[in-house]
Formats: structure tokens, C-alpha cells, sequence
DNA sequence: CATGAATGAGGTTTCATTCAT
DNA sequence: AATGAATGAAACCTCATTCAT
């Protein structure tokens, strides 16, 4: 058994029966709104993508986005946070069902891999777009974040505990290099082999390699 | 004898005297508007910083930055052709002064490190500020970025031929990987250390043995 | 009977009862700016007349005026194609309204006199005032604007048909002939007796004479 | 006998020898700016024509144009006060040539067709192109306008004097009368032959007749 | 006199946000 | 709740004019 044969289908989280119907109505058109955003947001960017665009493409009036966020940066600011929660509700769940960190290891980067290719159009926004300065460090401290970045200290904790990683560095600085080292073969997927059709999922493997065997010849 | 005893003093590649007076001031209002814009880029990001702003901050009028520059964007390209053809010119030099390729890994390491240090207000525009999609895409089409794109593979192959690199993964993943040490170190430090005045320079061992050890523990 | 008895009550082209309440809405807020644009147009001239100016001339925000033109350009060709279309539907139904060359061409000289005299704002804009030439050339290739010189050379053609107008100088000759003296004598009452309250269109019998019969002494 | 054989060389009206040195060493600079500015006025029109181009063209720097013209308006005044007064000059020269109202109005026709032939350019800029009211209106108000206007004047009231033209209409009638003639077949010319190298002097004729005799049919 | 770099006021246009319907 | 017309602040950029060299 290895980490690709896991269940994908994930359970939901809170199920929505128990909201009222017109709670249930109002997320329904927050979602509209926030898959709408995104699309637009991948496509023109921050700044140049207006609420305008965003209320047509949804189908929406102007107004009705402010019904539903209260600025355009909060309408931004909710789509990354959505993803985030997303990925960490998906990698807890994944993680959870394998044992030893050296697996759990796989599986946080082949999930990571997994999610970025299901939603680089969202990654086109974060990673690559023009984004305000303001938005990024409210980000940073917001709840869901930390939340994650917990999770992920956690994982790096667990795997120096169990002799996997070396203890002389930082876990903060352990943690920080897979984070880039996972954004940077992404980011160098997208730019070269995502049109391409290449699979990132495939490239767990060289990078776990790379992470924790580094890059000299043996 | 080790690189940090490397002469730090850089010959100047083109002497001014060689310039007209009218050129040489040129040249040096330019440079005054560079560095305005530099900084208040680097305070307000790209799309909130005005031209005003930067004038000001130059102590120029308005008008005359668009004597020294088509436009905004034109300005904010100048300024990272600018740093990078510095730092390349840098490397160069520097790696020309060591033999071997793990020297010249270190030299690397530690030069990007020190010129990281140095511009740390650029970076955060650079790395972390919202930038035009379209400057970004002109930019890595510009010949001075793939100038660095081959200094970098150069040294890559050095290393692989030397025996120093393994040969089992492509050049471009390892590129990524050394890419994404240094980044993650930079921004940690930027984020956490830069303002109490350690040292980023001083990491260049831990990295140099990430990347190539990585970080299993052994 | 003559011309003069003619009625000046002029049937409606579309109905605007057939028109939803919002376009009809957005009919008069179109019709409230191109009025106020006329007056500032006609006062300050094209370019010194400012989007602002207009704007709060017809006590609109600036912004406004962009929901219902697509620039200043845009708003200055429309009054021009608006008013053309209007003399040019007054000519056709005036000048159906009587019989033989003689007496069309006395019409025509009339109503474009008063025309004139209704709307001298507007001339003093089109013909004194500055343009820019790509307006003008837009303007030029302008369905409405071919259809009126059609409809003037039709005229033409039919009083040589019916041998009230020499044959031995071109059709187009001969209108721009018409139309050189007809804003030659409006621009001389515009410039000297408009204020004093002449009556323009009582010029018509001297036109037509000096038209028809020249300068000569008989 | 005819106007065609008149002496074409216009002797200048004050010699320059009586000029000092430095004044007519200004005069012939004045010269250079005025017709780099006919040139640059007519390509671009008045407002897109910045005093930079003008300069850049007459080969002088941008400042040196201040020294010999109060501002914009006023070197766009000067051509035309300069071409006002050069026609002028030709007319009464040519006119003052031959005897008879008739022969002095032939000449009148040819010399004004000719001129415009000769200077089409200028014609382009005054016409047809876009002009700030404000020297349009203090053009009317000058002395050389003033000019001629009288000698048109004079040469109407010759022409009823002589029982050549009619007196049943007034002088400013049969002057806007030849007036709009000309317009209207030099315009034409400027539009569809003057690129065909036609040539619009030889309408003399058609316009005398037209003008004399009126555009009905005989 | 000549130069041309510097100035900075001012116009067009965009777009996030509001609010009457 | 939804709408979308109206708002108006704010930014980029141009260019006539000045003035130190």
C-alpha cells in the first residue's frame, strides 16, 4: 500500500442540514461569489480584475458582492483563507491515515503537490500576482494560517522525534525549506509543464529524495 | 584562506571618466530616482506608491522622472535589471576568485546571501510585493535574467562534472532546490532576525550543508 | 402659399412609449449631458472644455458621464451625429412637403437657415471651433453624414434634371458650392447680427437669388 | 492680353539692407521657427503639436523658441497674420497691374487660388484643423484681418461702381458670396486633386462665371 | 544669445463603494 | 435581499514655460 491508493473523497466538515435554509442560501451565493472571484482574480490579477468583473461573471449585481464581503480585499482575503482551510482539512484527514513520519511526510508532499495542481489557478493569484502588502501580513496573522503552520511544525516535530530529521537545524527552518522547496517545484511545474499535462503528484518522490537526501553525490 | 577573506572591493566595469559631464549627471539623477523609487516602493508596494510619491521622495518634480523613465513600470523594471546585473556582475567576480566547484558553491551561496542583506528593501519588493504580471513576464524574458539563469546552470554542471553534485536528478531540479534554501533562509531572516541586526551571512555553512546533506538525519 | 407657412410640427421617428421605463431613463440622462456638453462645448471650446466642466454643468459626478460616453471624443462626435440627424429628417419631411426643384431648394435654404439660428451654440462648436481631425474624419465616414450629402446631392441632381440649375458644372460642384455660401451668410449673422436679433432665415430670398443669378448687374 | 502673363516676381516690400545686422540675423531665426512651425502645425494640427517638435524641427533648442515668440498662440498667430499679410501683398501688387473692375477680379480669383496652391499646408492648419477660439477671435480683431477685409471691400464697390456687379445686394453679401466660392472649390481641390497634381488656378474661369452668373441655367 | 533640463499644474479616465429603488 | 446607476477621489502622464548654465 503506498500513499496513492488513500481515499480522495473527502467528508465534509460541518454538514450543512444542520444550517438553517437561508444560512444555507447565503453560502450558496458566497460560494457563486468566491468561485467567480478566483476565476477572475487568476485571470487579470488583483488590481487589474474589478468587482465588476467578478459580479458579471457570477452573475451578480455590483452591489450584491458587498452583501457578501465586506471590501474587495476581504472578498481576496477569504478566497486564500477558503483554500487554506481546505488543504489543512485535507491534510489532516490524509495524514491521519498513515503511520510514522516518513510516511506522513509522503503524503503531506503529495497532497501539497496534488492540491496545488487541482487549483493553480488560485496559486496563479497568490504565488505569482500582484497582491497588497496590507492583505498578505493581515493574512499571515489570521487564525487559519497559524493554524496550518502549526499543523506543518507538528509533522516536522514528529519526524525529528522519530530520528527522520536532523535535530540541528531549526524546526522553523526545516519547515520553511520544505515549504520552498515545494513552492519552487510548483511554481517551476506551472511555468513549464502544466500546459503540458506533465503530473506534479509524480514528483513526491525526488523531492522527498532531494529534502532528505540534499543534493551530493553518494 | 577562506571566502570570506575574498576582496570585497568590485573594479567598476565601465569607468565614468570616460563619460561626458552631461552623461555623468545624467546618470546620477537617474540614480537618484532609482533609489527614491527603491525605497518607496519598498514601503508602499508597487501600485500604491505614486509617482509623486517617489518624485518627492527624490526631491524632484513630478515631470522629471518621466525624463529619465518612459513610466512607472519602466522604472520598477530598472530597478530589478539593475540589481540583478549587479549581483550577477558580482558572483562572477567572485566565483572567477576560488577553484573547485564546492568553493564556488559556497562563494555562491555566501554572495547572494551578503547582496540579499544589503538590498533587503528591494527584496521586499521584489520577492513580496505585488508586481504587473507583465513586467514579470517581461522581465524573465530580458536578457539579463537569463544571463543569471545560465550563470546558475554553469555552476550546476561544474558541480556534477566534479563529481561534487549528484547526476541522478536534472540540473533545473537541483537549480530549484539551492534556489528554494536560499530563499526560504532569506526570507526567515527577513522576516524574523533583519532587525536585530544578525547576521545572514553566517548561515551560508547550515545551507551549503542542507543542500547538499539535506535534512535527513545521519 | 409659401414656405413659410409650412408646418414646423415634427412627427416623432420612434415613439419612446415603446421604450422600457429604464431605457427611457437613461435616454434623458443622455439627453442632460449632451445638452450640457453643447453649452460648455460652445463656451470654452473642445479643449479647454473639461470632462469636469461638463459634468457639472449638467450637475452630474464626472464618473457619470463616462456611463453614457466612452470619452470626450466619443461625447462631441455624438452631438455632431445627433444634430445632422436631426436637420437632415427636418429636410426630408419639409421638402416632401412641397413640389419642384425651385421650391425644395427654397425649403432647403430655409430650414438649414433656421436650423442654423435654433441651434447657433452648436455651430459655433462645429463650424469655428476646434476639432480634433480624427474626429473629424470619423465623422466624415459617418453613415448620417454620407446620407445627408446623398440627400443634398439628390436635390441637386434634380433641379439640373428639371433645367433650374446649369449643367455645365458638376453635381458636386454645385452643392458645395450651396453649402460654402449657406455657412458663409450663418457665420457672417452669427458673427455680427445674431446678438441684434436679425432674423437669419429671412435671408433665404437673397441666397436663392445670388445662388441662382450670381453677382452680376443685370 | 491676359492675367496668366502677369510678372510673377514680387518685389519685397522693405529691403532688408536697411536692417542692421542682428536684426536681420533675428528676422531670418523668426523665419526658420515660423516655418518649421507651418510644417509641424499642419502634420499634427495645433493642439497635438508640441513647441519641442517645432523646435527639434527648425533645429533650434526648445527655450530659443521663447526668444522669438511671446508663447504657442501667439506663434501660431503670427503665420497666420503672416500668410494674411504676404497674400495681401500679392493681391494689391497684381491688382494695381491691371485696369477695369473685371480684369481686377480675375486676378482677385486667380492670384487667391494660386496662393492657396502654393501654401496648401498652411491652408490645412487654418481650415480645416483644430484652433484655440481665443485666436480666432483676436485674429478677427487684427489689423492686417482688418486689411484685408477693406481692400476686399474696395474691390466689391469698384465692381458696383463700374456697373459690373449688381447694387441691389450688399457689399458684405457679394463678398461673402465670392468668399464661399473660393472656400468651396479649394477646399474641394485641397480634398480630391491636389494630390492628383491638378490644377486649381485654372478654375478661374468656372469661378468667375459662377460667381457672375449665378448656377442657373441660361 | 542659446540651451534643454526641470517644473508642476491640470486633464482624462478608472473603479471601489454607496444607496435609492 | 438584490440591483446597478451614480459617485468622486485619485493616479498617470503631458507639455507650455522658465531659468541656470
Amino acid at each position: 500500500m503506498n500513499i496513492y491508493s488513500l481515499n480522495h473523497e473527502i467528508a465534509e466538515e460541518s454538514p450543512p442540514a444542520l444550517l438553517g435554509r437561508k444560512e444555507r442560501h447565503r453560502l450558496l451565493r458566497r460560494a457563486d461569489i468566491i468561485k467567480a472571484a478566483e476565476h477572475v482574480f487568476a485571470l487579470k490579477g488583483f488590481h487589474k480584475a474589478t468587482i465588476q468583473d467578478i459580479a458579471r461573471c457570477a452573475q451578480y449585481a455590483t452591489g450584491t458582492v458587498y452583501l457578501y464581503f465586506e471590501d474587495k480585499n476581504s472578498l481576496y482575503f477569504s478566497i486564500v483563507e477558503e483554500k487554506i482551510r481546505e488543504i489543512l482539512r485535507i491534510l489532516r484527514l490524509k495524514m491521519a491515515q498513515v503511520k510514522g513520519a516518513r510516511m506522513k511526510l509522503e503524503v503531506f508532499i503529495y497532497e501539497s503537490l496534488y492540491f496545488f495542481e487541482k487549483n493553480k489557478d488560485f496559486f496563479r493569484i497568490f504565488i505569482q500576482e500582484e497582491t497588497t502588502w496590507s492583505i498578505k501580513s493581515k493574512f499571515a496573522k489570521s487564525i487559519i494560517a497559524s493554524k496550518r503552520r502549526e499543523a506543518f511544525a507538528e509533522l516536522i516535530r514528529e519526524a525529528q522525534a522519530e530520528g527522520l530529521i536532523r535535530k540541528d537545524a531549526q524546526p522553523g527552518q526545516i519547515k520553511d525549506l520544505l515549504e520552498s522547496i515545494l513552492t519552487s517545484f510548483a511554481f517551476s511545474w506551472w511555468q513549464n509543464d502544466s500546459k503540458r499535462e506533465k503530473d506534479l503528484k509524480a514528483m513526491t518522490g525526488i523531492i522527498m529524495d532531494l529534502f532528505l537526501n540534499g543534493a551530493k553525490k553518494r
